[in-house]
DNA sequence: GTAATAGTGTCTATAAGACAATATATT
DNA sequence: AATATATTGTCTTATAGACACTATTAC
């Protein structure tokens, strides 16, 4: 696999290399996660700009995504997405699963593919190289107690993704194009409470679809558009612990 | 590329191999095209069964597909989309067009990738086939007088999307997701008039709609929404040769 | 009671669909 | 004039958004 070793004429009739890489989005980063802010923090840096928010749930309010920082030329030392080659025993979406369990630690509650990247001289290098990009959505529930810890935990840092560093190959690019996936709102309607657990009221969902689109919402109105859509079941359940009237607690109907 | 004399172990470890597919629409058969009809037609078939309309401008109503014969196993004389490896020094899209001028003759006005499919075992032995789908759509004057005669046109049909033979690998998957494709209607309000030359009446454009929506449209709210979207400048001229009143000729606005 | 959010009602603006009516060409 | 389709008008219904109002809990 390794292709810096070949020829340039042997570069040339070599197949073209095939990678996945995934952007996992989730509402905040998990407990204890490694934070990245664009720039490089320590372990667990003090406060430095403006920007960066008390670990914990971190920041919600926007997406938040995992990045792993490269060991190996190219682009060493630089953030990317996680991803690697595709194993043969594999299916394209398996294999972005799997980097992402060795990554985040847990499987994510949301995975659907996004487009084959696959541009002459992505890499920098005379190899060809095709990305299938993958997208993936962690609910908290998916995010608590890691099964499998991540592999060289730190490498990884979640980022916010309004404030993103610089990324290696052309993964700023796919990051874009997965954002405006995600509020493609056809797509994003049945997909937003994979956000959140298993339960969650109305103003919860309310505060998904607000930080992907990125402006409020009337609960009013999105209360009945999100009953309408019949996708979502009343469990009979309240929330609890709140210092005011207490809302009921709904689940997704799947299918 | 001839994976079959590899032993297991070599095909366990040999990196998978990567094509693409197109999926070419038009709105009929160009002049002088061979026709399918789901089973096997001469040069110029009679009058067989109910289905097969006479040729020229074919069947309109549906939309058309090329498809192409395969000569190798596996589905060695078995219909197959268009396709093929991936050279070195092209990008994925480049790939599908020279496919597409290679089979049909002219560039689609059109393309767009679809997905990539991976599973594993797709192409029914050892070796991993990725096939990065793409979707291309030929308008009236896309078919007109074909800078490059196809190649092999005798292993080169068209079928109605009505009327698929049966389909090699997981191609049937495929033609069925773009025909889904085609008919979101965000997606095809802004491709519809690749389908017709470059000025078109309303009527025409309606009947696009309605041929890929199966659904017959209201002429007089098809004109509003259409106009509506401030996509379609009036050209000033008119239809001629008509019985009736004639009808004001439109282009299509890009951007 | 007060505070705070859950949940309901209502009004308006906009868009979609059904369908009648009018316009303008050919024959 | 008869015919056929283009083009316009109008009515109804569904939907989205703004926003006032009521309900229910904790404190």
């Amino acid at each position: 696999m390794d292709y810096s070793r070949l020829s340039a004429s042997e570069r040339r009739t070599a197949p073209p290399a095939i990678a996945v890489s995934a952007v996992a989005f989730a509402l905040g980063a998990p407990e204890g996660a490694e934070l990245g802010d664009s720039g490089d923090t320590g372990p667990a840096g003090g406060g430095a700009g403006a920007g960066a928010t008390d670990a914990g749930e971190a920041a919600e309010g926007t997406p938040w995504l995992p990045l792993v920082r490269r060991t190996r030329e190219p682009f060493a030392g630089v953030w990317a997405l996680p991803g690697g080659p595709i194993p043969w025993d594999e299916t394209l979406a398996e294999s972005a699963e799997r980097t992402l369990r060795a990554t985040v630690g847990a499987s994510p509650g949301y995975l659907e593919q996004l487009y084959a990247f696959g541009d002459v001289e992505r890499s920098g290098r005379g190899q060809r190289l095709v990305t299938i990009a993958y997208w993936a959505l962690y609910g908290e529930n998916d995010l608590v107690a890691p099964a499998d810890p991540p592999v060289e935990p730190e490498n990884i840092a979640w980022f916010s993704a309004d404030r993103l560093p610089e990324l290696a190959f052309d993964h700023a690019d796919i990051v874009e194009y997965a954002l405006w996936r995600l509020r493609m709102k056809t797509e994003y309607a049945a997909v937003a409470h994979r956000f959140l657990g298993g339960t969650f009221t109305l103003a919860q969902l309310r505060r998904v679809h607000e930080a992907i689109l990125g402006t409020e919402v009337d609960p009013a109105n999105f209360r009945r558009q999100a009953l309408a859509q019949g996708h979502l079941v009343d469990t009979g359940d309240v929330e609890t612990g709140t210092r005011h009237r207490p809302a009921k607690l709904y689940r997704f109907r799947e299918r």
